[in-house]
DNA sequence: GACAGTTGCATTGTGCGCAATTTAATTGGA
DNA sequence: TCCAATTAAATTGCGCACAATGCAACTGTC
């Protein structure tokens, strides 16, 4: 067979398109998560927010007063990103930071009323955006489930790996 | 009504959970892509790379010689971003970066032979994370139809965000 | 050929995201 | 009671991600 395509000539014979970026969910995932920040980021800089920062608050909304650690695990964040993030709520003053009585080790995560009064002023946003898109809200519904399951299968994944990495066919032997 | 919930009693009575984070489809896109980069993580990590190097060698190996730009394009990344992992991807000996001699102000990114060789090690990794996943291969497939569906709205409102942020009724007054 | 405007890449600064390490507080025994 | 493990944050270091800026190379117009 004669040059037939450009890239196919580059490619090898025996892969069916395994390695193609453009079959990958890995991919489509990610640069869904890029899209997703770039149309927040003009809407939350007019809150003085970041999107992470902007998922902190989301949390604190829901459920004021949580440690790091409880923040953390509701975004799958540890503290080498969520102290340095939570100091600069904390500097925009619209959190305080202040260690748990009980238990000297861990530090309480409190709204103070600018950040409570934030939460108004951000109200309007999934609306907004899921305008945007043009999209059926059932369907928007309906792919965030399917995305939750997926992440549910990804962290199960993770857990097992991490359990016994060379399990095989004999795993329960 | 009493104190039927606890997060209810913090929660305005005017919102019926637009900001409630489990129903955030950006959350789940955000989370799902910090799982899929958790679960490549170990795998790459044999391989000597990091998940947006691996998405680089990808476009390579789909198409070598390509500029910057080109990459940047492919993957919605700017040179910020790709000068220093190009450079981190020459300095491990996978790439090569050269001037066009035709337009100086471009780079061309080739693959090294041990750049090409990778391939072959990287080949078998998204059939290991699909097989991980215990979903479906057609499930699969759907869901990265319709996430990149997703990102083509994204993107798309993006565009209209720019064009015209004040667009409304009198858009063609 | 001069020159204004554009383009492609590099650089700088800020803010995640995470592994690895450190510090301090708590817990659970011997 | 003492002391080894455990736990929660903080710190450090590295690598993205992106806005803003700078600069050299190119383009079109005259």
């Amino acid at each position: 067979m004669p040059h037939s395509d450009e890239a196919a000539t580059r490619r090898s014979a025996i892969d069916a398109g395994a390695l193609a970026l453009d079959n990958q969910l890995c991919f489509a995932v990610y640069a869904a998560s890029h899209a997703f920040s770039r149309t927040y980021r003009p809407l939350l800089e007019r809150l003085g927010l970041t999107y992470p920062q902007y998922l902190v608050m989301l949390v604190l909304w829901e459920r004021d007063g949580l440690t790091v650690k409880a923040i953390g695990e509701r975004l799958g964040l540890d503290s080498g990103t969520l102290t340095p993030l939570l100091k600069r709520l904390a500097t925009a003053g619209l959190v305080t930071r202040s260690r748990d009585a009980e238990d000297e080790r861990q530090v309480r995560i409190a709204l103070s009323d600018a950040g409570r009064a934030l939460r108004a002023e951000a109200a309007g946003l999934p609306t907004v955006i899921a305008g945007r898109l043009g999209l059926d809200v059932g369907e928007l519904k309906r792919l965030r489930r399917e995305i939750d399951g997926l992440r549910l299968a990804l962290d199960a994944a993770i857990e097992d790996a991490e359990a016994g990495p060379a399990a095989t066919s004999d795993a329960v032997a």
